[in-house]
DNA sequence: CTCTTTGCAAACGATTTGCAAAAAT
DNA sequence: ATTTTTGCAAATCGTTTGCAAAGAG
């Protein structure tokens, strides 16, 4: 569930569809956004802000940029941002796949990783089971979020951490 | 799944259990704390440090004053904070009772309300198997969190709506 | 050439901290 | 009497906004 940078969407390159996205949105490709979304793409995981703009080349571009631009690929559907346990908000990359599945994040290290579809496909059912008995109930717009943190393995942890989490207390 | 005033622990109200366990721990008991504790027992759903302070008596105590007995609250296990999908973190008073079960969070009001046993008997035992699998895989302190959100039905909105979204955009 | 996006500085709101006064033990 | 807790004011942190300059189409 790391690095893939190589995929094609429609054979397209990752980026390559991300620009068509803003394109499309009338947002307009400029080499800031481009920095960014390189760096969403290349990371695939869910990343935070402070994360994104550390990735970047050095001055490439201001934090406040990243703010605006995330806002602003979130706004068009390109980008998801997504609330963990520990107060974090992070952000992904929606390069149209079917959906991101889910995640476990390192208490330690503040890491996002994918859980791999077999494991979770059971839960991914009963969880659409609740989903339904509450529309059922008059409950509209359900979706829902499960998330799995604790210790990952040593072996499991990546050279780049992050910073650190955003909430200290 | 609201207003439960009158459970007792261990023939305790809930407020004598609150109260012992400060002691236990070494905190003094005072005039705010008993009032925040309180409030967070009345409303016994998961409550923001800002709805909480508004339930207070006028001036009982300040802003502040939530904030850090919250905090402590937390460090001796007295209170449970958890982060909500709309970036919200809301605190939850930890009376001992087994599980906290999962919730319904609406978008439109921010309000949590309990979603009962039955509907998510099935849920837990898949949410239980993952994670087994994460620690046969050498994940340790596994935990997880599972949260529905979306629109309640009129009927089941209380009359006491949360403020707002903590969170701007 | 026009409209959008950027950078910088300043504003902001939520949360935290320092410190002396007040309260608990 | 000693130690913790409180309130207030001020500091801090992440995030947002205003505005003029730079960049995209």
């Amino acid at each position: 569930m790391v690095g893939a940078k190589t995929e094609v969407i429609d054979g397209q390159t990752p980026i390559t569809f991300a620009c068509a996205a803003l394109k499309k949105a009338g947002l307009r490709i400029t080499q800031p956004r481009i920095s960014i979304l390189t760096a969403l793409i290349e990371r695939k995981q869910p990343s935070s802000i402070e994360q994104i703009h550390g990735d970047l080349a050095k001055d490439s571009c201001d934090l406040v940029t990243v703010y605006r631009c995330l806002a602003a690929f979130e706004e068009i559907g390109l980008v998801r941002r997504s609330f963990y346990h520990n107060g974090t908000s992070l952000y992904t990359i929606n390069l149209g796949e079917t959906n991101t599945g889910y995640h476990f994040v390192c208490k330690e290290t503040n890491q996002v990783e994918g859980i791999d579809a077999e494991t979770t496909a059971e839960l991914r059912r009963c969880v659409l089971m609740v989903e339904e008995t509450l529309k059922a109930r008059g409950y509209t717009d359900v979706t829902h979020m499960v998330e799995f943190f604790g210790k990952a393995p040593q072996a499991t942890r990546t050279a780049t951490p992050l910073t650190a989490p955003a909430r200290t207390n």
